[in-house]
DNA sequence: GCGCTTTTACTCGGATAAAAAGTGTCCGAGTGAAGGTGG
DNA sequence: CCACCTTCACTCGGACACTTTTTATCCGAGTAAAAGCGC
């Protein structure tokens, strides 16, 4: 079980989407060689964000993605799913009723115990996502990264090459 | 982001085995059919759980599987672990030092603020794993499933077709 | 009945293959800003 | 100077291809219990 690369790279993303000023565009084109990703293929991760209404698009020139709402009402989980659907990480094939004793009887109802045990463990994953916001991951970086880089990729990402 | 089937047909193995009596083995053939699964394919995920110490396997007629502790000290974390290996769920390959800002100067060091989120959202899952045994949830089954269904489908494992 | 051999029923582990998911590329259509053109 | 047209840079979305993972299947080797055999 293993979450794609395009989560890391959407996360990124948007982080950097979230330090510009509001209502400033990036292309996806930026995003990619900024992140030093796929562009063609980093964009199905953008399209993906876009429809899960985390972030906005514009098309023509000067177009590209900003982020739909403030950072900090943005979740990882947001993100997350935006990228891996919803569905949760353990699906049950009620495998409990393929016993031979059951044949032809009536199906047992109600959600299996092995199940209810693998949901509960999947939504604390989701429980931790949800609790860190686009926000204070920024922050994060700001507390993190050296003044000096910060202020180099700003400017490069608003003048790129 | 979806487990292995072969995680489920683990967890229901295992507490068929752990509502066996002690020292009772299981061939892999009677284990497929109660539970509608391939054969050749489950093995292989009891090989895992053997290789991994939560089952114990024996050669020759008669022979098969049981578990290699009390069920009181497996907990689904183990069972999971030895299907799904012990990598996270998150690989982190440092995309932050991908930034054309940082060409030929010295990496970044230290976890990535995204990596270190989500390893503690797959913390939270695994400690939720974790925190649940075998007995526990075979002590579930037994409150859950109609006794009669549990009487036959005891008997049907100790003598099968 | 006792020791030996053979059969049998099982696991183990490697080889192979089909199907699904993940990863990445390519390209045409649509869009809208910017710049050029004609009056 | 202004309305219109063209160009250009970008996103969108679908189609395609490659790679890895998942989901199997098959089979020979090893093992040990049980059954058969000779004495």
């Amino acid at each position: 079980m293993l979450l794609r690369n395009q989560v890391e790279w959407a996360i990124h993303c948007c982080a950097v989407l979230g330090s510009l000023p509001p209502d400033r565009y990036l292309a996806t084109k930026t995003l990619a060689e900024f992140h030093g990703v796929p562009k063609e293929y980093l964009s199905k991760a953008l399209q993906a964000l876009a429809q899960a209404g985390v972030l906005v698009g514009t098309l023509g020139p000067t177009g590209g993605y900003r982020l739909a709402k403030e950072a900090k009402d943005i979740t990882f989980l947001d993100i997350v799913e935006a990228i891996e659907g919803k569905k949760k990480t353990f699906e049950c094939e009620e495998i409990r009723n393929n016993t031979p004793c059951l044949k032809g009887k009536k199906k047992s109802t109600g959600v299996c115990a092995v199940a209810r045990v693998m949901y509960r463990a999947d939504e604390a994953w989701r429980k931790e996502l949800r609790s860190k916001s686009l926000a204070e991951l920024i922050q994060d970086v700001i507390d993190q990264v050296p003044a000096d880089l910060l202020k180099a990729n700003a400017e490069w990402l608003m003048d790129p090459k």
